[in-house]
Parts: structure tokens; C-alpha cells; sequence
DNA sequence: TTGTCAACTGTCAGTCGCTGTCACTAGCCT
DNA sequence: AGGCTAGTGACAGCGACTGACAGTTGACAA
């Protein structure tokens, strides 16, 4: 239903120009990751990526729509396998445990899906750069509004209802979304692992119903 | 507390120089924001402003980081009214009392305060612009995401709980944030005026609680 | 009033992301 | 083997933005 355009680890490679192409890919790819974590985002340039491959800045902008679309390369297959584990969900399941049922779901696919294209510790020193570059963080934020437009979308179909008509949808993955990424940015701004942020994820989400009760209870909520 | 940096309609304008700085700025923001809400966003360039207001574009960009912080200069305003109402709600209040509280109140005052600027109309028009600019959305939801920062630590200091350890006034501001942001864009793709986005705000937040129970019971949740 | 200082501004040159054009090399197919 | 064309490199150009330098003009004191 949809082509992600996976780099490394799919198709058999059919000629020998369809090959070259994707090692040029591939590498362009590898090569700029490496730098943003290395110097920073802005602090790459387009001349520096393509030096590092040999290639002229001309080839860079035929793969690639801009700098940006490299740097988010990973995380757009990361959402589609979500978006699918949400798809995959028993009917009858209430909305919120399903969404929260994929996400505890996809994880490991994700980790296995990630590491066929690039080291996942790479990975998540990029992420960690997204994070903190203004730019970036700006178009990863509109990045996720088109997931949870995707989510919405997919909850809706699941319960039968219309998601023009229906706000129910976008407002439950909104929620959902806002809080997911509260913990990643929690967990970016630390040092710890992936399982980390996969404890957080969760038991945030748990959180949700709590946090909008009435008034707080003082049981200690404390976490990280 | 926080120098917004009026523009119009403040500070009685000491020498010269002051009143000559605020012409030109006024000027260049005016300017600014209707070729945007005419000719989109892209489609506007430094050049076009400047030799609208005649002056250099090094003039342009000693006034404004850039063109994205023209766009944002009103909405920055509408934030601070926020986080200033939010900040004077009565302190037994409950916390998404609180915020519902604030936004429906802080409504006149941003609509009076925006007016002093520029034309109100002219605004909504502005905005209608960043909704449906990729590069401006992004922006808009970089800052969206400073300001549930800052609306978290005035509910955690509120609520007397330390916001680097309990996680509940980020994940309460996140979620009421995102159905917001959710009502805001349905409102942006019609063409219906202040009032019904309004409305649907406030109709939006009173859905949240039901969108996360468990099953979805079979109301009509219609809106629209 | 005048002269000095500092603020404000314009001009120019340059960087970086990105796009269009065009010629050319090298896989591919007959 | 030879033509076709996808893929590429070299080059020119645009728009956002920045730094350096010089000119202009309010502010303020003498």
C-alpha cells in the first residue's frame, strides 16, 4: 500500500545501474547521517556530503528533495510500521488500547527495520540531533502531524465512523501523540537507551487519564 | 514580566529616532503580512517587502531574524496573553479547569490586543497562510511546542509539583495543546470567522475526556 | 549654533540551500 | 556493434541570510 523506498536489505538488485544507483543512495545516505551526528546539522553542508561520496551536489539534490528528507529518511519508516501494527489491531479493541497496544507492539519491528539501513546507535544520535536543532525539531513536529493525521485516519475506519464529521479520532490521537512526544523529548534530553524510552512511552501514556482527572491526587507521579 | 515588543498602541514614543525605528518596523511588518495573505508565503520575497517600505534589505533583517519571524510576530503576542491567563486563574482551580478556563477568557483580550497591531482580518487571513505553508506549519508547531513548555511549568508551579520530576503538567498540556491545534486546523480549512473557532475549541477540549474512554459509545460526536 | 558621538542605514561581497540547463558518459537493448 | 536513454557533472542563477565597511542623521553637550 505503500512504497517506502527501503535502502539496504530488500530486492535482489536487478542490473547493474539499478545497483550503482543504490549504492549511491545508500552511501549518501550513511555518509550524512554520519556527519549530523558528528558536526551537528547546520554545521553540515551539501559540499561537505558529497565530497564525502564523490558525487556532485547536482546527484544529491536527484536522490534526495533537500538535507532534510536524508535526516528523516529513518524516522519515515519507523511511522509506517506503526501505522500498520495500529492497522493490524484486533476490531474490537477500544481506541486508546490500540493505539498503545501497537506502539508496545512495533517497537522491535522498528529496531530490526532501522538497523537494515543504518546502526541503530547512529540512529539515535541522530534522533538526539533532531531534537536539538531548531530546524529540524520544526519539521519533525510537522512530520508527526501528518502521522496523526495517518493514525486518525486509520482509528476512524476502525470504528466505523467519519473522521470529517467525527472529531473523536484526530482528538484521541492528538492526545495520544502530544504525550508520546513529551517522552521523547524527555528521554532525548538524557542519555539512556532505547528500552528506556520505550518504559517511558508507556507509562506516560498511563498517565494520561490521571493527569486529566480533576485534581491531582499526590501520589507521587515522579518518574525518570 | 516579558517585553512583547509592541508595535502600535503603547509606550508614547520618547525622541526622533524611536518613533522613526517604530514607523519603519511597522511599516515593514504591515507590509510584510499582507503580501503574504496575498501572495503566499513563498511567493513573497525579502525583496518584494523592502521595496514596498523602501529600505535596504540589510534594514529588513535588523528589524527581523527573518521573513518567519514577521509571520510569528502576532501570534507571539496571542501566546503570552495565554500563559498570562492561565497564570491569574484562581489557584484552587483544577488544571484542565485551569486551561479551558484561561483560553475561553484570554479570548477577548488576544482579539483587542491583536487589533492594536494589525487589522484582525488581516491576521486571520495571515494565519490561514501558515496553516497551509509546509514551512511556516513547521515553525508554528516548533513554537506551539514552547509554549506547552511554558503553559507546563505554570500548571506545575501551580500545582506545587516539580515539572523535571512529575511528568503530569507536560503530558496534561500536551494533550489539551493537541486537540486545540486539532480544532484550530479543521477551523483553518473552512472559511468561517473567530467566533466558531471559538466554538469549536472549547467543543473540541469537552470531547477529550470521552475520546479517551474505552469504548466509544454511539452519540453523535458530530461537529462541523 | 555647532561639533562630536553613536545609532541607524545602505552598499557590497559572500555563503548556503536549492533549481534549471546542457552536454556527456556509460549501461542497456536490439 | 551501435543507437537509445538514464544518470551524471559542470555551470549559471535565485533567494535567504550574514559580515564588513562607509555614509547619514538624530542626540546631546559645549
Amino acid at each position: 500500500m505503500e512504497t517506502v523506498g527501503t535502502v539496504a536489505g530488500a530486492a535482489p538488485a536487478t542490473g547493474l545501474r539499478e545497483r550503482r544507483k543504490r549504492l549511491t543512495r545508500d552511501a549518501l545516505l550513511r555518509s550524512s547521517l554520519e556527519l549530523f551526528a558528528a558536526r551537528g546539522y547546520e554545521g553540515t553542508t551539501v559540499d561537505d556530503i558529497v565530497a564525502a561520496v564523490h558525487v556532485s551536489q547536482r546527484t544529491f539534490f536527484r536522490y534526495f528533495a533537500g538535507k532534510e528528507e536524508v535526516a528523516f529518511h529513518v524516522p519515515r519508516l519507523a511511522e509506517s510500521l506503526l501505522v500498520d501494527a495500529v492497522r493490524g489491531r484486533p476490531p474490537g479493541e477500544p481506541p486508546l488500547d490500540a493505539l498503545r497496544g501497537a506502539l508496545r507492539e512495533s517497537w522491535d519491528d522498528i529496531a530490526e527495520a532501522v538497523e537494515q539501513v543504518v546502526p541503530l546507535e547512529l540512529h539515535l544520535r541522530v534522533y538526539r540531533v533532531i531534537e536539538s536543532t531548531p530546524a529540524l525539531l520544526a519539521a519533525h513536529l510537522r512530520r508527526s502531524s501528518e502521522l496523526e493525521e495517518r493514525l486518525a485516519r486509520v482509528i476512524a475506519e476502525r470504528e466505523g465512523v467519519d473522521p470529517d464529521t467525527d472529531p473523536r479520532p484526530r482528538i484521541l490521537v492528538a492526545a495520544v501523540c502530544g504525550v508520546i512526544r513529551v517522552a521523547e523529548r524527555s528521554w532525548s534530553a538524557g542519555d539512556s537507551g532505547l528500552a528506556a524510552l520505550r518504559e517511558l512511552t508507556t507509562a506516560h501514556l498511563d498517565r494520561l487519564g490521571p493527569a486529566l482527572a480533576e485534581p491531582w491526587s499526590d501520589d507521587r507521579h515522579t518518574s525518570r
